[in-house]
DNA sequence: TATTGTTATACTCTATAACTATA
DNA sequence: TATAGTTATAGAGTATAACAATA
């Protein structure tokens, strides 16, 4: 082959996702900050809310942080109100993260932000590209052992 | 209205990009570490490459970051040959950089594996899917205000 | 005075390691 | 001994502020 290889590093599905996710999240951190919390406590609600982690230690696997991480988000949520902390009788060791009524409504409301924010990303869009996008959007986050 | 609102978060676009990004982001940046740079110092060298910016403060513009990043994202670019520091001659405080043979080589080569990475994270789409995906992220990226 | 680049400093995020309580 | 959680510490990344050189 004599041609050359001209694909641009900046067109780049990989280049794009990188700097387009760093620029929503940092939008959405922004806006969530009326809520005094950040996306990583959302998404701890979001795992609590799911039930598929309870323990602090398994919310630490599902969310890929540091199990210290999961201590300092708890604290946060629990001085909101968010979540309660309720030893396991059968194991007191653990901590088992319970979603209160406040934490429910928080959760919603965090979950409005978002859905506004997607209205403003994808409104310039045709119908049929915003259901191609949140579809493939779907299926790269479970090729990438995502949840839901 | 008596129907609640049960999108999930996760399902979100603004969440899921954050999301994606950030785990494609740190996917990049474990590869590009062998050839000793990160992310940043790629999207510089794309940014000479395009000529859409010269002196360092034009670089820190178009790139969204401080001017101070832009001193240390040069000097490590410098020692590995990839970059020139030229005072520009009609004005001695601006620092024109200029990409060198070396540096156009090593974006070549971070755009390689930039590639490499979209045909891990496409392989599973359909044509037709990742045509439309690529056409909405370039959308998005140009609503963004993000060049190319 | 204003601007470009640089240096000094501080802040945010998060992980690792040490430690406590329980098993 | 091993595990769940916590606390202490440290590192990466980046911004802000102070400074130097030039305009």
């Amino acid at each position: 082959m004599l041609t050359v290889n001209d694909v641009k590093l900046t067109s780049t599905v990989a280049f794009r996702m990188g700097v387009l996710g760093t620029i929503v999240g940092d939008r959405f951190a922004e806006r969530l900050a009326v809520h005094d919390v950040k996306p990583k406590h959302v998404a701890m609600l979001s795992v609590l809310e799911s039930g598929m982690a309870a323990s602090q230690l398994e919310v630490a696997k599902i969310m890929r942080v540091a199990p210290s991480l999961v201590v300092s988000l708890a604290d946060h949520l629990e001085g909101l109100g968010a979540v309660r902390r309720e030893r396991d009788p059968e194991d007191r060791r653990r901590q088992v993260l319970a979603l209160t009524e406040e934490g429910r409504g928080l959760l919603a409301r965090c979950t409005a932000l978002a859905r506004a924010m997607d209205e403003e990303l994808v409104g310039g869009l045709a119908p049929e590209e915003e259901a191609g996008l949140r579809n493939v959007l779907r299926r790269l986050a479970s090729a990438e052992g995502l949840p839901e």
